[in-house]
DNA sequence: TTCCTGACTCCAG
DNA sequence: CCTGGAGCCAGGA
């Protein structure tokens, strides 16, 4: 297996990019119209993960050429909790309301219906 | 090196 | 029902 290199030349560790492609592929499976949220990608992935390394995920997300739905994951509760990561604060809620999402008060409406869970639809 | 923080979640009170 | 603390893994200071 390969070591780390004495340098630090590639910007993104191997190890890393492997765990980053594997949540954005999971992310962008998820449908137009559904969520998501962090517990379940996590899961999905396997043990070793946790809700937050898949926050810390999307969190690098941004700027990627293929965009990332990263307004399609949402906390256990539906609640927006990332949307302040985003460009801007509101962005978050216009991207899912162009998806078809409803959200209301940083909620998305009726989530239990919009849940999407990879572990049971992959 | 240690300590703190975080796009989370669960359990206890 | 709502609030607070602990667990979780990785990165930054």
């Amino acid at each position: 297996m390969k070591k780390n290199p004495p340098t630090k030349a590639a910007s993104v560790p191997s190890s890393q990019r492997n765990f980053f492609e594997d949540v954005f592929d999971v992310v962008r499976q998820i449908p137009k119209g559904r969520v998501t949220n962090y517990g379940a990608i996590a899961k999905y992935l396997g043990s070793g993960l946790s809700s937050r390394m898949v926050g810390w995920a999307m969190n690098a997300s941004h700027g990627l050429h293929p965009p990332i739905p990263a307004q399609r994951v949402v906390n256990r509760n539906g609640m927006l909790t990332g949307k302040n990561h985003f460009q801007t604060p509101t962005l978050m809620q216009e991207l899912l309301e162009k998806d078809g999402v409803a959200v209301i008060n940083d909620k998305v409406v009726e989530f239990t219906q919009r849940y999407w869970d990879p572990e049971k639809e992959l």
